[in-house]
DNA sequence: TAGAGGATTGAT
DNA sequence: TCAATCCTCTAC
């Protein structure tokens, strides 16, 4: 497992950015599927694109305000679970949202959960990549070296194969939303479009 | 308590 | 480009 630690420092950016080509793995109904993590995006309380911004806690975003280390999930457009990796100290919301994976384990059952034969598209994006894991609501709030969700150290790509770009579907940040807080795989085919 | 809108996706 | 779909937040 990661260190707890390695949740909770003040630089989301950087932990957003190593977050890349760790492993995300959970056991759901007796069921394991694992994915190496290749898109991510960075949130803070700071700027307008982060729904904790200026500090402003909610019954949504409770689990934020809480200690790194924990899952944040919630609905989207009334259809799609996110699923956000808690970071920084008590009090200080910031989160890391997880954007794409490259499956590893358990792929027959990522095309059970989805219905998508397509390999490559199967989490290519953040709605898609919660359905293929099992990933629900229901695991909001819940730490990542619990059994049913967890993240594992993997292969560190290197760091000339890391690309910032800015963060999708937040026009309404303002300036923020020009921020490069996204994070790729340089060439990555499992990277959304 | 009503109304607007969203850290997306897939089809047109 | 547009609808699906429902929870969350804000304003009244």
């Amino acid at each position: 497992m990661i260190d707890p630690s390695f949740y909770q420092k003040s630089d989301v950016v950087s932990i957003a950015r190593a977050l890349l080509g760790m492993v995300l793995v959970t056991r759901i109904n007796n069921l394991i599927t694992s994915g190496r993590i290749v898109e991510t995006e960075a949130y803070s309380y700071k700027e307008r694109g982060c729904h904790a911004y200026q500090g402003k806690m909610t019954a949504r975003n409770e689990v934020m305000f809480g200690e790194g280390g924990h899952a944040y999930v919630y609905l989207c457009y009334g259809i799609h679970q996110m699923f956000n990796v808690v970071t920084n100290v008590k009090g200080k919301a910031d989160a890391v949202l997880v954007r794409a994976l490259e499956p590893l384990e358990g792929m027959e059952h990522m095309q059970e959960r989805t219905g998508v034969s397509g390999i490559h598209r199967i989490t290519s994006g953040p709605g898609k990549l919660t359905r293929a894991m099992g990933i629900g609501r229901e695991h909001n709030g819940v730490s990542l070296w619990s059994k049913s969700i967890s993240i594992e150290p993997g292969e560190k790509p290197s760091r000339r194969l890391i690309v910032a770009s800015r963060r999708i579907g937040i026009d309404y940040a303002g300036n923020d939303a020009k921020l490069p807080w996204r994070f790729t795989l340089k060439g990555n085919v499992w990277v959304s479009k």
